[in-house]
DNA sequence: TTGTACGCGTTATCAG
DNA sequence: CTGATAACGCGTACAA
């Protein structure tokens, strides 16, 4: 390993000079800083971060925490983060490990994004207290040091749901995500409250895990009450994707015999026969916004909170094929 | 911040009995640990990176380098390598940004695994050749210090190739990728290779950049031609998916008037109309290998390269649909 | 068994 | 303009 140390030898200087140097400050000659730069070029020196961010208390790199619910992975909210952070001068790394969680107050990372409902959320709570870095993307917290990003969810399933009624099916089941989930949690019980609403609407919930298994095994369930005219609301589309799969080997005919929304808008959604219904907003956005957040954060401006929009994407799996 | 140093004085020891208790060192009494440990907990201490790395000289982080062409983002071959990593200690971190090449000269990482067409050959040959520790999946170097993960692209294209040709098409096309991507490279060689071996078949080589919209370009160009019975081999998914995109507006017919097969297995693949010819192979796998690789490096284990082996899958999108 | 002191690689302060 | 020197937080050889 070459040091700065091994710079100055070289350069017959004191490592000060060779520091002042390398960080362009105006404290050295021209001269000799060229002669410098040349010498720690040639001797291919690159600083160490650890000894860097011993001394400057700081990385420069925000954390991001996802979880993968069976594979689609955040590629364009990345981008939005990346994009975002690297105008400012800050890299992204995404953190996946038993110790990563460690990351923010073992002070490698600066903040952090969290939409990893794996997280349990005392912890996060406890580093809040900490006075470290938070935006999250996938719960609420009470406490106003960390700065939420969510999904405007409310506006997601309202549409998605009278959508789905406007169908008048006679029975309207919704699968659910893993009940430990905010975004399913909270699409559950706005969708409850929408078709309370209604009295004489016929509804049940059935579990599932935001997986196309769970999808699947929801299909299956439906299929054999042999109902017509049946609605679902998939809390997300992986498991909306999954009911296609199971209902294939079966004569029901998904947009008439049964009609189905998802949510999220996945790239399948759009190429599955029929075209399925969902709910779309934007990864990248998302993955902006959160990045700005964090920024804020480091620079001490209190963030405040902010959603991001929904809107209804219209399927042949609610109206049918038309031709 | 609270250091080894703080909890040293509340505990009324010094530092370094503090750092042999942290550290389960047998130089300790059982019940002072036991103390140190508490108060340590009391106090809420995480030790720094930053510090413990400077003395250490190494992180446990392996850093992974991904480019994102159009969407589909790794999360099967991330789940492979974290999964193997965390079995022997080590974390994983996808690093992203402008500095982020430097992750590993910085000595953030103590190693990387590199599937990343933009990071220059060139300062990959730089950093082998300083003993630091690197797993390729996108090309082929020289240095011995570098290990190798490829795809078995010449058995994929092969086998691609000859299942298209076995349909007899008038005419073959084959849309490649960014020309200075190594996959793309290879399975165009070869194809071309295999494609000569017969002299009879006439065939067109179109340039994408293995993104949808490439795709698009390509179909339009080759149903400009109204040509009968042709044969396409998209050197991936994404552009083969593209093209489905453009024959939609037309009246040509996947699978009869014109046969296509791609490379990936992509999700989008399963589900398309008619469903896509393609070839397959285990992301999982493929991180799970550059994970064991580098490990291996970082023991000073020599680590032999390695091949991911492929597999044909059939499709209407070669065959037609049958009833 | 515990404490002292040094070093890891940088940056930054303070004299000269 | 430059050089010595003190941090930063932790680990460990050596001394007590």
């Amino acid at each position: 390993m070459v040091g700065i140390k091994d710079i100055a030898n070289q350069a017959g200087v004191s490592i000060s000079t060779v520091s002042y140097a390398l960080n362009n400050s105006p404290k050295v000659k021209e001269e000799t800083r060229s002669r410098i730069m040349k010498i720690a070029d040639e001797m291919n020196y690159i600083p160490n971060m650890a000894g860097r961010t011993l001394k400057r208390q700081q990385t420069n790199l925000i954390g991001v925490y996802l979880t993968n619910y069976g594979g689609s992975f955040y590629g364009s909210l990345l981008e939005g983060v990346t994009k975002t952070l690297g105008r400012h001068g800050y890299d992204m790394i995404v953190c996946s490990g038993t110790k990563s969680h460690l990351f923010l107050p073992e002070k490698l990372i600066d903040g952090a994004i969290i939409l990893d409902a794996t997280f349990p959320t005392a912890e996060i709570e406890k580093y809040a207290e900490r006075e470290l870095n938070i935006v999250v993307l996938d719960r609420e917290l009470e406490s106003e040091k960390v700065c939420h990003v969510l999904l405007d969810n409310q506006a997601g399933t309202t549409l998605a749901l009278d959508y789905l009624l406007a169908q008048s099916p006679t029975k309207t089941y919704i699968v659910t995500g893993p009940d430990h989930t905010y975004d399913s949690n909270i699409r559950l019980a706005i969708a409850k409250q929408e078709l309370e609403r209604f009295e004489h609407i016929e509804y049940e919930v059935l579990e599932g895990n935001f997986t196309k298994e769970s999808g699947m095994r929801a299909a299956k369930k439906i299929a054999e009450k042999n109902e017509k005219n049946v609605a679902v609301f998939c809390l997300n589309d992986e498991m909306a994707i999954g009911m296609y799969d199971y209902l294939a080997k079966t004569d029901l005919e998904i947009g008439k015999d049964i009609r189905i929304i998802g949510f999220d808008h996945s790239e399948v959604s759009r190429y599955i026969q029929p075209r399925l219904a969902t709910v779309d907003y934007s990864m990248y956005k998302w993955g902006a916004v959160a990045a700005e957040k964090i920024l804020a954060l480091l620079e001490g401006t209190p963030a405040k909170s902010e959603r991001i929009y929904t809107t209804l994407i219209r399927g042949e799996s609610v109206e049918g094929v038309q031709d």
